[in-house]
DNA sequence: TTGTAGGCGTTATCAG
DNA sequence: CTGATAACGCCTACAA
């Protein structure tokens, strides 16, 4: 921060007007003032190379046009999420800051504590790694607060929470595999403890009990192992009591890694094997043969949050008309068919 | 923001202690005290939930203490390189934002000059959209900047530049390829444009030469079409004549896309074509077959940029001893050697 | 239409 | 050791 700062005062000088003339001018504030005025201000701040100084105006308004987002890191999925929630942020007039956790429960408490210190005017938090009792302790008093894929969580923590419809997508997906001829299907998860595994279960449970016997059905987690290398087992086995076999795979790097070993165990992606992801990430359009996966309505998500944290802080732009401005909302997925879980 | 704030008036007055006291207790400063007067400081601070304001504190000590990071997105190389900059950003005791510009020149323009408004003390930019006068004009007197990969930029405009050394990992990677049997090596690339893209073509050019007839090369990039569709064609062509046949592409992605269609022209990897990207990204370990790529030491990279900046604000750790603190510094990729380019 | 003065919450300098 | 008090740079009634 350099020393020989130029303030408003040096302006207000060099212009020959006073300080409150020159906020109104810098700010565009629709003071009635004489054109004149208005142009020896923006001269005189040109020439003197001023430039506004936000910390001082943030202390002075008690506002701070600030966002942050958390999350676990700025790979595929979340990396397009914070992209979206950027732009989105900015359109609607703020600034949004984005830092990573690691999913490590200390590095997201001191992410969170220096933001509430910041006085951000909104939080989001995706996929928090702290358990909800700190975090309320914690965020407590402080800047509102927007979940993503938060299940379960205590309502009186947040103001909103944006949840992602995996267990709807599931469903769907072991629909289309079921369509596509499929008479197993599995699913292939990381930890069963992952609260957007948890919901991908539910799902893939769900839609394999509505179907009843039609199909046969298994769900492998890393638990018991390394799930690539047990779903592509399971598969073989499968195979020989003939197939096509689906696969549901966590998300498309899971799908990926799966078909690795498919296509190094020479089994055919989707003539004997159909296979599919969730995300959506751009390399499902790449890999060969291309991924069947789920995407995700990034826009959609930004915008929801963010409407809900501006409504309440009370600037809830109407003609909108958003659904109801608090509380959980329930983002769908959009299957995208791809060649590997073609007929 | 909360109207109802808990200031360190409030506490002192708890207290019952000047803020002054207060102010140095909770910033633990190492004044003479009485250790019952600190537990007073502190139990009032707790009852009261009483939080530091940084904005107010950054204006009186007219230092931030965050650091801003722009980078075109954060996928990929870029999100790792995030997450290395965040994490030593916080072990030296600074916070560090992250924003996307997606390569986009007003985005680019609109975080800087939000970031400088915010005083923060220092700026990161990795691969700027702007031309190098607008970043000088926008930049001028505010917080010092440090560069990545940014060849051919004007000195005063910087403290620093961080530069991945990528005609070297060119070099390296087309000497990999001719040592593993390529009579004939091509590389992909994409704009020629694009100044990471230069620098790599740079490389392989330079290894060509020195190669002399030892081995055909052709260059493929963007402006011509599809580079994955010529580079495909043209290896199959080459093949014709004799393989192996070589392909360093772009980077991973390029390298993935490209894996895909010779799998889908039926050419064998690595038997009748090698490839390899850079960046080292997940993928390459889960692609089938695996592709070997340059990984790139993000750690290293960003320790660099940090100690450039800290020393630019004076608060180098000297100990340390890292090469000549300001100017450009050049950064090695590493060979990772993988099924893709095997014998 | 323009100027004055009192915050905003902390830090830091000096007396006591 | 502790407590006033003047910055820090800007905003915003309220006055002129």
């Amino acid at each position: 921060m350099n020393n020989k700062q130029i303030t408003i005062v040096e302006v207000a000088r060099e212009a020959g007007v006073s300080i409150a003339t020159v906020s109104n001018v810098l700010n565009k504030r629709n003071v009635p003032m004489a054109p004149e005025t208005a142009a020896k201000v923006e001269e005189a701040a040109a020439r003197l190379g001023y430039r506004r100084n936000t910390v001082a105006a943030s202390l002075s308004r008690r506002k701070t046009n600030e966002l942050g987002l958390l999350l676990p890191g700025f790979g595929g999925y979340y990396g397009q999420f914070a992209e979206a929630m950027e732009l989105t942020a900015h359109r609607h007039g703020y600034h949004l800051s984005v830092y990573a956790t690691g999913s490590d429960p200390e590095r997201e408490q001191r992410h969170l504590e220096t933001l509430l210190e910041r006085r951000v005017d909104g939080l989001f938090c995706h996929g928090m790694a702290m358990k909800p009792e700190s975090v309320g302790r914690i965020v407590r008093g402080g800047s509102p607060l927007v979940l993503f894929n938060a299940w379960e969580w205590p309502e009186d923590l947040a103001v909103a929470a944006v949840n992602l419809d995996f267990a709807g997508a599931s469903a769907e997906a072991v629909r289309h595999l079921v369509e596509r001829g499929c008479r197993t299907v599995y699913y292939a998860g990381t930890s069963k403890a992952l609260m957007i595994d948890r919901q991908r279960r539910l799902g893939f449970r769900r839609e394999a009990d509505r179907l009843g016997d039609q199909v046969r059905t298994g769900m492998i987690h890393s638990e018991a192992g390394d799930p690539e290398e047990q779903v592509t087992t399971a598969a073989a086995e499968a195979l020989a009591e003939g197939g096509p076999v689906g696969i549901l795979a966590f998300d498309d790097r899971m799908a990926l890694r799966i078909l690795g070993r498919l296509l190094q165990a020479g089994i055919r992606v989707p003539e004997e094997v159909k296979l599919l992801g969730i995300n959506n990430e751009w390399f499902s359009a790449a890999a060969y043969p291309t991924l069947t996966s789920m995407s995700i309505p990034y826009e959609k998500q930004a915008e929801l949050a963010i409407h809900r944290l501006l409504s309440h802080l009370g600037e809830a732009e109407d003609g909108k008309d958003l659904p109801q401005a608090k509380g959980e909302v329930t983002v769908p997925l959009e299957l995208t068919p791809r060649r590997s879980t073609e007929a």
